[in-house]
DNA sequence: CGGTGATTTGATTACCTTCAAGATCAGTGG
DNA sequence: CCACTGATCTTGAAGGTAATCAAATCACCG
């Protein structure tokens, strides 16, 4: 294919991050997006009593900042939740090959209303769920996404980072996150580790949580 | 200019919808995106329990459906929160005449980012802020929006819809949205009518709600 | 071994929901 | 004209959820 070809030719230049560093700063004008190569990145909004809110996650293959190409002023920060290599794609290549493959541009357009769905379920799960089943709704999700990306079963996986980040997510203090992780550890859904969590099952946390996988827009199978 | 005459040669089909009539439901397949005419539309999300919690509101100008077109099954519903007028303009004219104007299609993508933007920042106020902040923050928002569609000064308008709704966008319970109400009626910031809230100090809502408004996006004046 | 960041526990308080009931108003039919 | 209905708005009280304040324990690292 064409279209394949001229997306490898951009050959991004990769970079690597230490986990909490700040690869973007709210307010930042930037002139790449950013492809995920390995690690977890956090797309965040800063409040103004310094409080953080993480908005999305982006996994290895996610492509973390396309919105930035018909916006070029990022009104959020991203963050590396895990120690991450990325890899730096600028938007001029973007540009030049979505006006030159409807295909690509309608692929990009299509992946930013994944992005979008995403965050309006989110908007729904914050407003209307209490604590706990948030929690195992994120973990559900993260699950699938995992999965999707080729990052082992999804069914059973590790979360490699502390609390505190865990509880940026969920908008919820970390005395109370860590509360309801024991809950769902009582249930034998999940176990702590040092700064981590374990999901080890994804059948109970989705059951919990009443989760439902169609918003992911997964392609059918 | 050539693409503005493609746009207009649409002439889509109108149609009038009552207030609390569902245009679309959720999980229907849609051949056609939205473009608002009159009064506002509501995007929402059905739980199990039969609740909707609205993720997205639209204004005259807006095109609620844009997503549709890369995505032909919509996850969500579309309801008229007021009586409406819209004009149903099919996917197949959308995106042949994206394909052929790449202006058009990246104003189409950028649409696309401007409503993640905002969903965004509703992940954020959700989680982050009490009741009476976000009825604030919405009003500002509201405000904003309305007189960047030209319908009026923005800083003073009435929101004609019952209570009831504005619990459903706010994810709050009727009763607990009524007091809250009360607060900002203490304060002078709004008034209540019949069947709607009346704005009136919107400079004042936007110090409750430490409203900022670049997330919309604004077009730099 | 002390220091730092992370996790856990306890007690108190603020916020919001739930349940219940009363008040107001528009429209309808007798 | 008036009683009736249904939707909306309002108020009260009780209970649950999560934030806040405070402090103890634990794990790793230099």
């Amino acid at each position: 294919m064409e279209e394949r070809e001229a997306l490898l030719a951009i050959s991004p230049a990769s970079r690597k991050w230490d986990a909490k560093r700040d690869l973007v700063r709210p307010r930042q004008r930037i002139s790449h997006a950013t492809l995920v190569a390995e690690g977890i990145l956090g797309r965040f909004a800063l409040f103004a009593d310094g409080r953080r809110q993480i908005t999305a996650l982006h996994f290895p293959g996610d492509m973390a900042d396309l919105h930035s190409v018909p916006v070029t002023i990022s009104g959020w920060g991203l963050t590396a939740l895990t120690p991450a290599i990325v890899y730096e794609v600028p938007h001029s290549d973007l540009r030049m090959i979505s006006e030159r493959y409807d295909a690509i541009a309608m692929a990009f357009w299509r992946d930013t209303v994944v992005d979008s769905s995403i965050l309006a379920k989110w908007v729904s799960v914050m407003a209307a769920m209490k604590a706990s089943e948030r929690l195992a709704h994120l973990l559900c999700e993260i699950g699938i996404r995992r999965q999707m990306a080729g990052l082992g079963s999804g069914t059973s996986f590790v979360l490699p980072f502390p609390q505190v980040q865990l509880a940026d997510i969920l908008g919820l203090t970390p005395i109370h996150l860590n509360r309801m992780i024991g809950e769902l550890r009582a249930l034998g859904l999940v176990e702590s580790l040092d700064r981590g969590l374990k999901v080890l099952d994804h059948r109970g946390l989705c059951c919990l949580a009443d989760f439902e996988d169609s918003y992911l827009l997964l392609p059918p199978r």
